[in-house]
DNA sequence: TTGTAAGCGTTATCAT
DNA sequence: ATGATAACGCTTACAA
């Protein structure tokens, strides 16, 4: 049995409106009453029906976690998966639902699209990665729905948590100068995404801060896939560099295959850092130099300013919120140690 | 803007239940006018509100999938986030919307229970393997809410998907008999998840088959965690079995660990099969020899149950079904070959 | 075939 | 401080 608000009231001798203030706590109500009606509550095991909330709200509790799915990789890589605990651990905590869409490149967007985002079920949404050139982030903003884009999103006034990795990517390379290397390639991610094109920038920093010449033959594109890593692996080979910053961790696996086909050991005859720190950088040998992101935090970051854009009820622009989260360099196997190279 | 029905009707010239009979594809309305409703519609992009919808039919068209969290590494596996993905994506083909919710063991699980489950937000759950003296499932019975376990569950009337572990872990050790091994060991999951038990019995049938004495100095409990993996090897050195099965690939690596330090090469010194095919298991060195589960069609096969339980209108009980989706023996290095051991 | 009107379970605006 | 009552946007008998 389902009780309704009329329900309860007539247990507890009140009307209506009396039950639905005490449950959203709002004041004007006898203590002597609020007891009563608590008690009624109780006694029937009273839960109010969210649809019927939302109708008359028009606010549902519910956020999306949209998924635009370009990414093959997104989930079986831990990315995805960390970043929507964090994420719905932070909406549980504040008690609201997270609701998960998948974007799939076949089906048909608009109806998706509409389907999900204008049809009430949500409060506002959280975009993973989406990339520049998809409509999705556009069409968010023209339709004014509350969101906040996981990646940063250079364009327009698009709020935006990302993980820092420009500077992610500068220490790693710093690192492997301070080791002495001078020939350091570089395996990126795809270059039409942010975070490939920052981590790019990272490493160009990190050189060009020491002085070190840019060489373009040192750089390579990969697309953040294991095979991907081990083909651009193979690619840096004849320019035999001394070492490599690997945009992913999932690539650096790729590289570690092609190196050892190719005979090279590391890190005694090229060192390896790469980016992520998911559980296979330190299950592999050797155990992978990687710059951690805070993955499960951005998550709860996301969560935290979309809901302050929910708060916000002054029909005003808030200020955009740009996020940019720090990351650390994990010292492990891959980019040996200055003693063992000297 | 955003339109409502009776605005649409207006438009269209015609009245609100008219609209209504369209967009839910009612028959009784004449072709001429259905065309002038559609054409109203595309004009204004209509789009129904979910909310007030699920108001009048209490159906929501939204299901929930709930993690019980006692499994610490639900996140960093792959298996759950390719259950999701599978969930997700025969969601998105039904037009039904995906609403994830953890149960946190630190939060106030009855309110969060009620919360979710039983305020009409969904209309049936997804349970992510429960643990037999977990709650939830009993009082999902309780409370009548249609579910769908993913993992055995043999009490009561549970409809459920799972992957056929007894035969998998059947076939591996199968695997590793054919290869001549005789003194087989077992490291095991936790022994009150149903994976765990079942693993465990495809490991004793196999023997058993053969003719095979099972002996209890072989089989050592771990707890589906690298760690786990590692302390139980070396727990199992001093039996010095021939060969290992490892209940998780997870686990394996723990195993690859312990042997390692021990100076035990596998597959040459000790042969290895584990279970489960994450990407790790073709990453690693050896690559490992395993059991695929069908993790991603189990998510869409539960979500194909439970819409057929939603569907299902009759009050009556619908049998209960009982799925068990087959495994399939990867066959890599870390067992060796016939030849090798010759 | 189409329209009218009564819900669905809340919240919110008025009176009182 | 409390109670009527009108929304909220839709579906669904029932009437026409």
């Amino acid at each position: 049995m389902t009780y309704t608000l009329e329900q309860v009231a007539k247990i507890a001798g009140v009307s209506r409106s009396t039950v639905s203030r005490v449950i959203n706590q709002q004041p004007h109500v006898r203590p002597q009453v609020q007891e009563r009606v608590w008690e009624a509550i109780r006694q029937v095991g009273y839960q109010p029906h969210a649809a019927a909330r939302s109708l008359a709200t028009s606010r549902t509790h519910v956020i999306g976690m949209i998924i635009p799915e370009a990414v093959p990789t997104l989930f079986t890589d831990p990315f995805f998966p960390l970043l929507l605990r964090g994420a719905t651990e932070a909406c549980n905590s504040h008690r609201y639902q997270l609701m998960l869409s998948l974007f799939i490149p076949g089906a048909d967007r608009q109806e998706i699209y509409r389907r999900i985002l204008r049809s009430g079920y949500l409060d506002g949404a959280i975009v993973a990665s989406a990339s520049l050139d998809d409509s999705l982030v556009p069409n968010l903003l023209r339709d004014r729905i509350p969101f906040v884009s996981v990646g940063r999103y250079p364009n327009g006034r698009v709020h935006y948590v990302d993980a820092d990795n420009i500077n992610g990517a500068r220490m790693a390379v710093e690192h492997l100068i301070r080791l002495g290397h001078r020939r350091i390639a570089t395996i990126t991610g795809p270059l039409d995404m942010i975070a490939g094109q920052d981590r790019l920038s990272g490493y160009r920093q990190a050189l060009e801060g020491r002085g070190i010449p840019v060489e373009e033959e040192l750089i390579v594109e990969g697309d953040f896939s294991e095979n991907g890593g081990m083909a651009a692996m193979q690619r840096l080979l004849p320019a035999s560099p001394s070492a490599v910053f690997v945009a992913s961790d999932t690539m650096a696996v790729g590289a570690l295959k092609a190196l050892r086909q190719a005979g090279w050991r590391v890190p005694q005859d090229i060192a390896l850092v790469s980016f992520d720190d998911i559980p296979i950088a330190s299950a592999i040998e050797p155990a992978l130099t990687t710059v951690r992101q805070p993955i499960e935090r951005m998550g709860a970051m996301a969560v935290a300013v979309l809901l302050s854009l929910l708060e916000d009820s002054s029909g005003e622009e808030s200020p955009v919120q740009r996020i940019v989260m720090p990351t650390e360099l994990v010292i492990r196997a891959s980019c040996g140690s200055a003693l063992s190279r000297s």
